[in-house]
DNA sequence: TGTAGCATGTAAGCCGTTACATGATTGA
DNA sequence: TCAATCATGTAACGGCTTACATGCTACA
């Protein structure tokens, strides 16, 4: 229709399909989101498959977007005073998601497939290196890394909960439940690693398997 | 003990760590590995749980280790005629790790602590915009994505297999197993998902459930 | 009055990729 | 002799981060 419906589907990163997708959960009807909300969205669901950009990136993003027309920034009308007692004024630049906007989204889920997923993995990285190190650090090492796992799951779980069973979120609850199923799946793993045998005599001891010293 | 055990373990990236221990496997007692060998080893282990760099980034990172001296680059004796008949004469740099490099190895795994890892999964992005989407669509897509997983499966499966039981790479062999592992678990996610219900009336029907149409 | 959260950016710089360029060796 | 593989780089650039800078509002 319009001439913004040229923009290349392409030549945009992932992040900025991601953010505009946010946009399109709120951004459409409302009155948008201001960089600092978007972030705030980010780290509740880009954070857990993908990586929540940070604040300066949401901001020179959002310029992009803006300036190829799929966003547009809403300088909030003033309100000069406060409205309300008690509730701050907002005067920020909101962003909404414009129609081209929302075309380039459609057209990139619809056109172009996905990649295979990467994991930057840096637990697996140090135990490649295992023979380095003593079969109790690495022990240790995954028992921490447990922990952080507990962690990690308990924050998406509190975020699960929030999208508890409302239509309008039903993809992102199916998503988080994914990634909760996910910190199970590798909790099991890692502790299977831990019951599991050491490395073969040579070294000093009993590898993975607890020192049963004495 | 020199002064080259003085270099700050960090400064450096991740990959220089990942790519010295790759050293640590052949390149200590052995001739040592060139940047092309390198890749290759990186493809068979750092590609399922970290990344595996690109050909240029190999020689650069290994320019600045040499520049270190974590790594000795040694330009091979010549060789001059083909010592053996139907042997390939190489005339290549071979990369070793030094004293220093291992130390400094070491010294990085024994003092930092690992990141929680980073996921960079497109098909669950795009599954969190499923509204913008058709539940077909969506079902595609995560089929597609576990045929991407069993292909990839075969291939750590293939590397695990070549580990066999020998001792040197009991750590690496541990390392392919939880990957191994990693792949049943998202492969049984991603099935259970496409088992679920599909998102509650509103849409165009039956949301992910396999459309009986008719 | 001060701190925490809200809000918005700029600048510098590293990591890493793609594209490009080059050339030797092996085997069909 | 041609293609595939081995082998080594340079150049340009993009994405993303950290550090820095600024200022307002709410609340204790």
């Amino acid at each position: 229709m319009t001439s913004a419906t040229v923009f290349s589907a392409e030549g945009l990163p992932p992040t900025a399909y991601a953010l505009l997708g946010l946009l399109m959960f709120t951004g459409r009807t409302d009155a948008g989101l201001t960089g600092y909300e978007l972030k705030q969205r980010a780290d509740r669901t880009l954070r857990y498959y993908w990586v929540s950009p940070a604040m300066s990136q949401v901001y020179s993003e959002m310029t992009r977007l803006v300036r190829a027309g799929l966003v547009l920034a809403l300088e909030s009308p003033a309100e000069p005073r406060p409205a309300v007692a008690g509730r701050r004024r907002r005067r920020t630049t909101r962003y909404v998601i414009t129609d081209a906007g929302e075309a380039v989204v459609r057209a990139w889920l619809a056109e172009t497939s996905p990649e295979f997923p990467v994991l930057k993995h840096p637990v697996a990285l140090r135990l490649l290196m295992g023979h380095l190190s003593t079969p109790q650090d690495m022990r240790a090492m995954l028992e921490t890394h447990l922990d952080a796992l507990a962690a990690r799951r308990a924050d998406l779980q509190a975020v699960r909960d929030m999208l508890a069973d409302r239509e309008e979120v039903w993809y992102p609850a199916m998503v988080a439940d994914w990634g909760l199923a996910y910190y199970d799946a590798e909790t099991q793993i890692v502790t299977s690693l831990l019951d599991r045998a050491g490395p073969p005599a040579g070294g000093a001891g009993a590898g993975l398997e607890p020192d049963a010293d004495g």
